[in-house]
DNA sequence: AGCACA
């Protein structure tokens, strides 16, 4: 069977189109051909590497489209025959017509795809770093016990002091530039741990942090275009699994 | 050939 075994739906896929023909054309004269069969919600058509050639024609009832695959089959359009069957999953504006629709299923994703995009070495690099910066802390402290220890809480994790996401401090949300704002770092961060993260985008120029204020730091580039491709990618980086980290840009 | 919603 031409049409596969994709079940009938709304939403006819359409292939071997002419890739010469612009965009915007094409979704005109697709919706002027195909709505001799009803109503058309939506024609959707790309013009990436893998999705030229390709079209998505919404219907609002079925019927129409099991009408428009029979019978617009091996249509010659822009003079190639057309490949018509039903798309493969439901339409957006179909989902979002029913109220099944999650802009987030797909934002979330692509959030995801940012970190995974991280190459496998840097996380092995920054993982190093982390424990053995941690073992240096700790070894810190241990020999810092004789000395009478100033009042420090016991319980200095994940207490009132840990960071609380969504910025309920008076700070407004500074206008983008060319310095990131880093929040929620794990204690242990150190800045070259930083700078193995920010360097691998360009524009980078350094990393500073206060000794004086552990689980922040400031990260500049040259301009706030390059910034913000950084800060687009390692927002929400975990460091650690408790630790996402926060990028804003910096107060000025 | 290729199934997305910039």
């Amino acid at each position: 069977m031409l049409t596969g075994d994709i079940p009938p739906n709304q939403t006819i896929y359409i292939k071997n189109l002419n890739e010469k023909v612009k965009k915007e054309e094409l979704k005109r004269s697709l919706y002027c051909l195909f709505s001799q069969y009803g109503r058309i919600l939506d024609v959707v058509a790309l013009k990436t590497a893998k999705l030229r050639g390709q079209a998505w024609v919404v219907y609002s009832e079925v019927t129409a489209a099991s009408n428009a695959v029979r019978q617009m089959q091996g249509f010659p359009f822009y003079d190639k025959p057309m490949r018509i069957q039903y798309a493969k999953t439901m339409s957006d504006c179909i989902a979002e017509a029913e109220g099944v629709y999650d802009p987030n299923a797909k934002k979330k994703k692509k959030k995801e795809e940012n970190v995974m995009f991280l190459p496998f070495y840097y996380l092995q690099i920054i993982e190093h770093m982390f424990s053995s910066s941690v073992e240096r802390k700790k070894r810190a402290e241990e020999s810092k016990q004789s000395a009478p220890a100033n009042g420090k809480p016991a319980e200095s994790n994940g207490g009132p002091t840990s960071f609380r996401q969504g910025n309920q401090g008076a700070q407004e949300t500074a206008l983008p530039n060319n310095i990131l704002f880093i929040q929620n770092l794990p204690h242990e961060t150190t800045s070259m741990m930083l700078q193995v993260l920010f360097q691998q985008y360009p524009g980078f120029r350094e990393v500073r942090m206060i000794e004086a204020k552990p689980g922040i730091a400031f990260v500049e580039f040259e301009d706030d275009v390059q910034s913000s491709m950084a800060m687009q990618a390692l927002q929400g980086f975990k460091i650690t699994p408790q630790n996402p980290m926060a990028v804003t840009y910096a107060k000025k």
